[in-house]
DNA sequence: AACTTAACGTAC
DNA sequence: GACGTACGTTAAGTTA
């Protein structure tokens, strides 16, 4: 009994693919069609033929034996688009995942592997079905061989293709030779076609005897060109046959395909965005639902609560009326303690009609029961971004979830920063779970209050999965950290934190209505005087917003000479706007009104409608999962970047006042990103200057120029104060000329000099690079971890950025620890001291509390204390304070 | 109508 | 292409 092995033509199908798919994306913007639509014709061929015998061969890059017969072959063929070059490795990755033999050569076609394998199982009498549309590989049809093309769903035997071409298979090489194959820049015999070869073949058997009777033919055009071409015919013929000796495995159980690596399939899919083959193609399984408890009654409650007594760590999960904490009440809660059971605790569902829903507990009773478990300081608590669950019950329940408050999204995202999405069906998703989602358990998930409005039973099984995965997630990601010695910073750090950065958010921070209201009015004049002017200028009127339409005025309209050019077309930026202004009176207007435009709109109108009716100020959220560096983010409204450069932005801060009788005091590390770098560097100078309490830009300025500090310009320590932003940023030549307006050369002079007196940071940069290099990542001094998995592309663009991705993350990121420990210094410090300044905002390098004015040197000290001793550097950490009644700078 | 992308600008 | 990390707005294009 024969076996059929299927033997695939991979690289003529990615190519297939390529051309046949829309273009598609996953996340990261990397094309993926090709992977798409070869993975499709793989499957289809598993499917409708189910092969028991299965290989795919690929072609390799770089030259092939056929170049050293004839260099020109394939020579008019354009080159791989890189947009299909970039999903090579991962389709080679989804056959190796699907676990399905593979073979490739380098110096061979793929054809020629195909050929190789074909002869050897077709001799050792097993049957072969070539899988391509590629008419070349037609010479191997035979009376084992057959082609099949899954696209046109045909068969070609070998009477098919006498049919087709009239010659026998062994004979279309021969017809080919004479046709040449313009596609390979194979020449064949000039004017002979198909119809032509097809005839000379049948009437002399092959190319050989079409020579052979070349003398007796009767004088044409066709027999000059056959003379001519002599050679070139014999040649095309080395050039499309076949080799047959490629080295291949001649067992036929190495063309057997495996069973597929679910894990690695899944995570390819996951990775190229494919998540319906996700559910489709791997299995997936849901989590056990048989521990999973509604809570109904006094006595359930209380059987629950015994049960928990026990508990080491409480997974919980609130279910709400809405995403928004601020407007969100609890709908129910779930808990868990183990993976054996779970259980829900419906409170404010409802039926269709907005009745409460039968079976509930009141709120009370429940918290009542709750509370010591919930105000444990002892008991652990965790969740899936369990701040959102802290601040609901704080805020609407007021209850404060006490002892650490684990997260498993933050260890997710400390183990695996920059990932994708840390959101907990996904992470799941990715280990093999489906979870419910939430918009198919609410009806409407856009409607306020719709969860109230899911069955309880219905309701217990969500939210108790949640519970359930949470808990699985950290049992992996416990490990994790602690191979990745990150124990410490999650515990110690982002742990801590994570209450305090709760409580930052509920306190908010309070805006005048009144003065925005102001602002917004005075802004609005300006603006519509500016923008009647400027249509008054421009002889039309149009929307100064739009770079385009701003573009063709500037550019077209008035002629005048466009600097640099984005995408879609000419650039309007400010640093365009202000080269244009001495030749003409529009760019700077429209400057001006790009200034108060951005204003008014990111923070004028945007703050008075976030001011929250209820307290009266702004709540943003600070989100500590987000940036590759670990610094925090903020968010609805972002304040850590409301302006403070220009005077008319120095008024929004104006805006932010503090409660009555109470002050805003700010502390900002003086200097923190070179104050690491010096730290890390070890740099001679650097340390010297940051020890003795030096001016750095004025020192820096001083060495640059060779001036001594007291003849320094302001312009001098201006372009100093540059670089030393720009070191800290892995700047260029280029960076810096741009920066200050100076030629290249200047600037590339500049730093050579800046690297001549700073040696050690130089040093430092360097060795940075090559640690990532040779690791794959960068940390900072508590650990934190970024991979960098560029640092060693051959693109210089994309590797130079992870280069200096590579120089800035461990300055950057180990800033954003040393504020992050002081945070949890201070906090409690206040509190012990009987201070009852509130923290309320970080920027990066800042912190502003809420005080009264009578409690400002005592909270000062304390502040002080907790901020230049958070971490122990090799330099002195300096902290400078402001006080005042906004945030406006004075 | 809802969503996405590009350009721009604010902060540290 | 060229200086790292964020968030948010508007215009304009794309998809439903």
């Amino acid at each position: 009994m024969s076996d059929e092995v299927y033997l695939v033509d991979g690289s003529a199908y990615i190519y297939r693919a390529y051309h046949a798919v829309a273009p598609l994306n996953n996340a990261e913007g990397m094309p993926t069609h090709a992977v798409f639509g070869f993975l499709n014709i793989l499957k289809r061929l598993i499917k409708e033929k189910e092969p028991r015998y299965l290989a795919v061969a690929f072609d390799m890059r770089g030259p092939v034996f056929r170049h050293d017969i004839y260099p020109e072959y394939k020579a008019n063929r354009p080159p791989m688009p890189d947009d299909l070059a970039v999903q090579i490795p991962y389709i080679k990755e989804l056959v190796a995942a699907m676990n399905i033999p593979c073979f490739e050569e380098t110096g061979v076609e793929a054809d020629d592997i195909i050929a190789s394998a074909a002869r050897l199982l077709s001799e050792q009498g097993h049957k072969v079905i070539i899988v391509s549309g590629d008419k070349d590989l037609l010479q191997l049809v035979g009376e084992q061989v057959v082609m099949w093309d899954p696209m046109k769903k045909k068969t070609m035997d070998a009477a098919a293709v006498t049919e087709k071409y009239h010659v026998s298979p062994q004979q279309l090489l021969d017809c080919y030779a004479l046709m040449g194959d313009s596609s390979d820049n194979v020449p064949g015999v000039p004017g002979v076609g198909p119809k032509t070869a097809e005839k000379l073949i049948n009437e002399h058997g092959s190319l050989e005897q079409v020579y052979d009777a070349l003398e007796g033919m009767k004088k044409s055009r066709l027999k000059e060109r056959l003379g001519e071409n002599r050679e070139a015919a014999f040649l095309s013929r080395d050039l499309i046959r076949l080799k047959y000796d490629v080295k291949v495995p001649d067992e036929l159980n190495a063309y057997r395909p495996g069973e597929p690596d679910e894990d690695r399939l899944r995570d390819l899919y996951l990775r190229l965005g494919f998540n319906s083959m996700v559910k489709e193609e791997t299995k997936t399984v849901t989590v056990p639902t048989d521990g999973f408890t509604l809570v109904q009654s006094v006595g359930e409650l209380q059987e629950m609560v015994d049960r928990l007594q026990t508990a080491e760590l409480l997974v919980i999960d609130t279910e709400t009326s809405s995403l928004d904490v601020r407007r969100a009440s609890l709908v129910g809660i779930s808990l868990c303690s183990d993976r054996d059971r779970a259980w829900y605790l419906p409170l404010a569902h409802c039926q269709e009609d907005g009745s409460p829903a039968d079976g509930q507990l009141d709120l009370k009773t429940v918290l009542d029961a709750l509370r010591p478990l919930l105000e444990s300081e002892e008991l652990p608590k965790l969740g899936h971004n369990i701040k959102y669950d802290y601040s609901v019950l704080k805020r609407s329940c007021d209850l404060s979830l006490k002892g650490p408050l684990y997260d498993s999204m933050i260890a997710a995202y400390l183990a695996e920063p920059g990932r994708r999405s840390l959101k907990l069906d996904e992470l799941l998703l990715e280990r093999g779970y489906q979870l419910t989602a939430f918009n198919d358990v609410v009806e409407d998930p856009k409607k306020e209050n719709c969860f109230a409005f899911v069955e309880p039973e219905k309701a217990c099984c969500y939210s108790c999965e949640d519970v359930y995965a949470s808990l699985l997630l950290w049992e992996e990601y416990r490990g994790t950290l602690e191979e990745l010695e990150q124990l410490d910073l999650f515990y110690h750090v982002e742990t801590p934190l994570l209450p305090i950065l709760a409580d930052m958010e509920l306190a908010g921070i309070g805006v005048s209505d009144t003065v925005l209201g102001e602002l917004e009015e005075e802004f609005q004049k300006e603006l519509d005087a500016l923008e009647e002017k400027i249509h008054a200028l421009a002889g039309y009127s149009f929307n100064i917003q739009s770079p385009k339409q701003l573009g063709v005025l500037l550019f077209e309209e008035l002629q005048l000479p466009h600097g640099r050019k984005t995408k879609t077309g000419y650039s309007t930026d400010m640093k365009v706007l202000e080269k244009l202004a001495p030749k003409h009176e529009i760019p700077a207007m429209i400057m001006r009104y790009r200034i108060i435009a951005k204003l008014q709109s990111t923070y004028v109108k945007k703050l008075k409608k976030l001011i929250d009716p209820e307290s009266g100020r702004v709540h943003t959220s600070f989100n500590q999962t987000v940036t590759a560096t670990g610094r925090l983010s903020s968010s609805n409204p972002n304040m850590q970047n409301i302006p403070i450069r220009s005077e008319e932005g120095n008024r929004i801060r104006g805006a932010f006042v503090p409660a009555d009788d109470l002050l805003f005091l700010s502390a900002d590390y003086s200097q923190i990103d070179l104050r690491v770098l010096a730290h890390y560097s070890q740099d001679t100078a650097l340390l010297h200057a940051f020890r003795n309490g030096e001016d750095i830009h004025s020192r820096t300025a001083s060495e640059l120029f060779g001036v001594s500090p007291l003849l320094l310009t302001s312009e001098m320590r201006r372009v100093a104060k540059s670089i030393n932003f720009g070191i800290v940023y892995g700047m260029s030549s280029f960076g810096l000329s741009n920066q200050l307006n100076i030629s290249r050369k200047e600037a590339g002079r500049f730093i050579d000099k800046y690297f001549h007196l700073y040696g050690g940071v130089k040093e430092f940069m360097e060795s940075v690079v090559e640690q990532a290099r040779l690791d794959g990542y960068v940390t900072t001094l508590l650990n934190r971890r970024r991979r960098l998995p560029e640092i060693n592309v051959k693109n210089k663009t994309r590797r130079e950025f992870a280069e200096r991705t590579a120089i800035n993350t461990p300055i950057q990121g180990t800033a954003a620890d040393i504020i992050k420990l002081a945070m949890i210094r201070v906090v409690p410090a206040l509190e012990q001291e009987g201070l009852s300044a509130k923290l309320l905002l970080q920027i990066h390098d800042e912190l502003v509390f809420e005080l009264p004015g009578s409690e400002v040197e005592a909270t000062r000290r304390v502040v002080r204390d907790a901020m230049e001793n958070a971490l122990l550097l090799d330099v002195p950490l300096l902290v400078n304070f402001e006080i005042g009644k906004s945030l406006a700078k004075q």
